[in-house]
RNA sequence: UCCUCGGUAGCUCAAUCGGCAGAGCGGGUGGCUGUUAACCACUAGGUUGGGGGUUCAAGUCCCUCCCGGGGAGCCA
């Protein structure tokens, strides 16, 4: 009977078939630990010189690392064994023969890694973080479906710079050019005067120049944007949003969580409220801290991670200079220089996690912020349309997918969180 | 674009003041009946990123180019 790893504990006793690969090979002459692996866990089979045949002995001798095998064999308790479940091994029989695999049990440098991205996945620690990932767009989806959020996606070709301020990468376009998309949100606006609640969830584009581990030149981005939605609602969404998501990977991932080390009390945390502050008493906490930082500007990585360990969950930074965020923000009624924008820091360096705002619903104003931003109107008569025609007060934000499950996992560098990280110096494999 | 660190065996690294290019892992061969990145013995494996220069002698010093890591700016 053919099963998976982690459903060895329903099988103690029975004779099973394993169908997987090699993660590592222990002998002692009359006897070969293999360490087989199936995607689903790890387990170590036994292979006895005088319990199988002479064949299945030295085929078992000669398999090597990452070969793919089938082994059958008998269930049983072995606490020494990686999943608690050992297979006393009656067959073996070579599949798919691995020669002189590149990734060794031992340290390697990441440029190495990288290039090896394609084997690179089958190693214990990428596996759970790519499962982390997997569970964190699961929950983050179910979030937004069982609250009435429609998901609809928005182009990746684009016209213009949505927000006007990014590098896009430019393509050719039957003869013109196309400019890959950076963000989903403006095309979301337009969503939400039919559908009230919306989100989009994919791939977006930059050509910034960064090289940091906060930065990846294809990352993916979930952008909820909801009709009649304030700033302070917003901020309420995004915490309950990201509150849940945590509990639920907690739950979920319990195992992936321990095989990357990830201290998760910091996670557990998560709890609301998450502290409030505004871009002002920002500022007066950098100053107090004595960092390095001038009022009125954007804070740098170093000032995002003195603000993120100031508290010991996310943190909401709300009400910022206007002029150094994007044209569709609105404007504080009480205090005309400051926008109704929110970022969510996270703890331990992980930086911003999410951008929010509350969207200019005035068709006025907004005509002045395209002059002030230099954007050439014609190409957003159509947004300008959405408030021309029954504008409303709106809300949404963006989220950096990547950013969140390296918080989660605990990743130094976000490039092990996405499948095939897609780099300033790297597009391969 | 700027700052900074690096490039030596398949991989990770060492090589003192400029003086015979090495180790561990991985590969191969042999040994071992409970191993946990198993262990023990033997063995093969090198255009020291490219080019130029200084020197009796360069992995090492100088110039230059290439490639990469980390960071800044920018941003999620």
């Amino acid at each position: 009977m053919y099963i998976y790893i982690n459903e060895a504990s329903h099988h103690l006793g029975d004779e099973v078939e394993i169908r997987g690969w090699l993660y590592n090979k222990r002998s002692s002459g009359k006897l070969h630990f293999l360490i087989l692996r199936d995607g689903t866990g790890l387990m170590q089979a036994v292979v006895s010189k005088k319990e199988v045949s002479e064949e299945a002995f030295e085929t078992s001798g000669n398999l090597t690392q990452e070969c793919s095998l089938i082994v059958t064999g008998k269930v049983s308790e072995e606490p020494r064994s990686p999943g608690g479940y050992e297979l006393h091994v009656t067959d073996v029989k070579l599949v798919g023969k691995s020669e002189d695999y590149p990734i060794t049990p031992k340290e390697h440098g990441i440029e190495f890694l990288l290039d090896h991205r394609h084997l690179w996945l089958r190693s214990k620690r990428q596996h759970a973080i790519l499962k982390v990932r997997a569970e964190t767009a699961a929950a983050m989806r179910e979030y937004l479906n069982s609250r009435g959020f429609v998901n609809l996606d928005t182009p990746i070709f684009t016209p213009n710079a949505c927000e006007g301020t990014s590098d896009l990468f430019e393509t050719e376009y039957f003869g013109g050019s196309a400019y890959l998309a950076q963000s989903g949100q403006l095309y979301s606006e337009a969503a939400i005067m039919s559908f009230g609640k919306v989100y989009c969830f994919g791939p977006t584009f930059r050509s910034e120049k960064s090289k940091t581990r906060r930065h990846l030149t294809e990352f993916w981005m979930l952008e909820p944007e909801v009709a009649w939605l304030d700033l302070d609602g917003c901020m309420d969404l995004e915490e309950d949003f990201i509150v849940e998501v945590v509990a639920r990977v907690l739950d979920r991932c319990a195992e992936e969580l321990k095989v990357l080390g990830r201290d998760t009390s910091v996670l557990e945390k998560v709890q609301k409220p998450f502290p409030r502050i505004t871009y002002d008493r920002a500022a007066e906490i950098l100053k107090e801290k004595g960092a390095d930082f001038t009022y009125g500007t954007d804070f740098g990585g170093a000032d995002e991670t003195i603000l993120g360990e100031s508290f010991d969950r996310p943190v909401f930074i709300h009400h910022w200079p206007a002029d150094i965020k994007a044209f569709y923000m609105k404007r504080d009624p009480n205090d005309y220089s400051k926008a109704l924008a929110v970022d969510l820091l996270a703890s331990e360096g992980h930086g911003e996690l999410i951008g929010g705002s509350q969207r200019e619903d005035d068709l006025d104003e907004l005509l002045k912020r395209l002059k002030e931003h230099d954007l050439p109107q014609k190409y957003f008569e159509w947004y300008l349309d959405l408030r021309r025609y029954g504008s409303v007060p709106h809300s949404g934000f963006g989220l950096g997918f990547e950013r969140t499950v390296g918080w989660i996992c605990g990743t130094p560098h976000i490039r092990e969180t996405i499948l095939f990280p897609r780099l300033m110096h790297r597009l391969e494999p």
